[in-house]
DNA sequence: GCTTGCCGTGAAACGCGTTCCATACATTAC
DNA sequence: GTAATGTATGGAACGCGTTTCACGGCAAGC
């Protein structure tokens, strides 16, 4: 392999001038920027990234910390920084977590070790205060609203409200939620816009651990099993009110008539099922995340506010009595 | 920032001893292993990955190309890969490359700059010879059958065939299909299937540049505008069939009465939908990708063909005359 | 008693690009 | 005419961990 010394002595000239060629630096001769240039051609030269991320101190990386990356709303967000970082010269490593602390410590561990510049956290289990840390080591960018932290978020209470705000306006006052991880914060915030909107909470229409399809086939059982049911569920994820509706109509029951249901994120699965959903634009997210990551002022722990829209379907319509 | 050097000082020992203690290397006496242990927590010392790479000559990274990150079955192969990487101690870089050439050209530079030490390529433009130029810089691993090319694949020929063959099973006749990409591999050897299973192939029953929902309701309006009609089709993916079921149930058509339709992917969207679709282990597709990726017998070119599995669902059953 | 071989340790070279600092000449400014 | 700038170039240090080689000590083998 062929380094720049070798250039150097081929185009008789040092290795700083050789360096100066490969940078566009000016203060270089055109005859010996040619001898470089030869050089590198007849001796067929490619740069080592990972001296120049040595010298420099920079990898130009960015770590993306999230649990699955199969999931439609994570790759969302991962296409937006996969779009940013390729305008921006970057590269990107990503970290599937699976929500396992060790897992999680081993990206953080990444940052201070220097294989990436900064971090984005689309979600993560452990605690806010341990990830801040390691925030003497590089930037670290959350994908969910924490106070005194960098972040791009959408407001989960205002989103959720909407949510609960429409199904009202329709008419229902018998108004039950799906929420995903219990203890998450952004099921905080949407439990307490429940709270506060549909006061008072009845907690047998709160129904947790609400993730996949399968999940919100389970939910329909319970509910249909109900003897004081909701008219109405504002759910955590499309996927949830794909599992609920698709079950709900194998038992017979009919979308919207007898549960109206609004999902959650916009996705694929609410255009096929032509699902009303609070739409969430992940790949916003992730563009935003990723230009705190690699901009200066993250110091300052900026927080960006993405608003959601709500979409409709025919999952929620007004009640017609 | 603290180095082994600091550590060395501080330890009262020789910067081998230090990396020695650092790689859990034998042939070092207790006491100056604690010393070392000791300096590390005084110091705070946190080793530069950077540094290690440039010195082993490995990144113990691998690069994965690929269209878009947020497409559902590329996703799964990310997600195999994710797992393997995890498992095995590596990382892994991903790009972007919406196809576009010289997006393309930008991963294997990475390669040939030693920024990862192998590619996976999930799916590409650039022909086969022009990338495989770079594997003199590392592994290549393709996740499409290629002859001479490490690679990892579905058998798309059968794949389609046993699609085509459960359509004539259930009385089929007038079968037409849709394809992706018209170049592309896959949709080349999908098209020698459907000419050798269902012959003499009809062109008009042929839809291309199938890719998305949207381009299934394309696809829905032009069969209803069509004279001569295929009376099942099997298209390139759940997507293209979910939005060919989508469009014709808004015009009044039923399924698959009127037409029946197979899949391609066994995505969520079949689950929601009932598709019957052809199943395909992205993940596992990864997963092997990975491994020969990191394994040394890459330069003998390895191929993996991977098993689909048709899934019944209720898009496509016995023609009941 | 002498050779082999294992254990323990360190100096120095290596991988490779960047950059600070010094030097030298050519302009431009006052 | 002299001082201040700008252009062009190179030597050497730097970032930092790994690894080769050499060497001293000690125990087992014959």
């Amino acid at each position: 392999m062929t380094n720049i010394r070798d250039l150097a002595r081929e185009a008789e000239v040092s290795v700083t001038t050789v360096s100066r060629v490969l940078n566009d630096h000016p203060y270089v001769a055109e005859d010996k920027r040619r001898a470089v240039r030869d050089a590198i051609t007849k001796l067929g030269y490619i740069r080592n990234q990972t001296a120049v991320q040595l010298s420099t101190g920079q990898t130009k990386t960015i770590g993306v910390m999230l649990p699955y990356v199969d999931h439609p709303y994570h790759a969302a967000i991962l296409h937006g920084i996969a779009q940013c970082a390729f305008e921006e010269g970057y590269r990107f490593l990503t970290w599937q977590t699976n929500y396992i602390a060790s897992h999680e410590q081993t990206v953080l561990q990444a940052l201070a070790q220097r294989e990436v510049d900064g971090l984005i956290i689309v979600s993560h289990s452990l605690s806010v205060d341990e990830i801040l840390r390691y925030e003497q080591y590089g930037p670290i960018v959350f994908c969910e609203h924490h106070e005194d932290v960098s972040s791009v978020y959408i407001n989960h209470y205002t989103a959720f409200q909407s949510g609960l705000k429409t199904l009202q306006s329709f008419g229902h006052t018998q108004i039950g939620i799906c929420l995903g991880r219990p203890d998450s914060t952004n099921s905080r915030a949407r439990k307490q816009a429940y709270q506060d909107t549909v006061a008072p909470a009845d907690t047998a229409w709160i129904y947790q651990q609400a993730l996949t399809i399968e999940d919100g086939a389970d939910i329909a059982r319970q509910w249909s099993n109900q003897s004081c049911r909701p008219s109405a569920l504002l759910t955590a994820s499309d996927h949830v009110a794909a599992g609920i509706i698709l079950e709900l109509r194998k038992q017979g029951y009919r979308i919207p008539e007898d549960l109206a249901v609004i999902g959650f994120d916009g996705s694929d699965l609410a255009v096929v099922l032509n699902l009303t959903t609070v739409a969430v634009p992940y790949e916003t997210i992730g563009r935003q995340a990723f230009s705190i990551a690699i901009s200066d002022n993250w110091r300052d722990h900026p927080q960006i506010e993405i608003p959601t829209a709500l979409l409709s379907g025919l999952t929620a319509v007004e009640v017609k009595e």
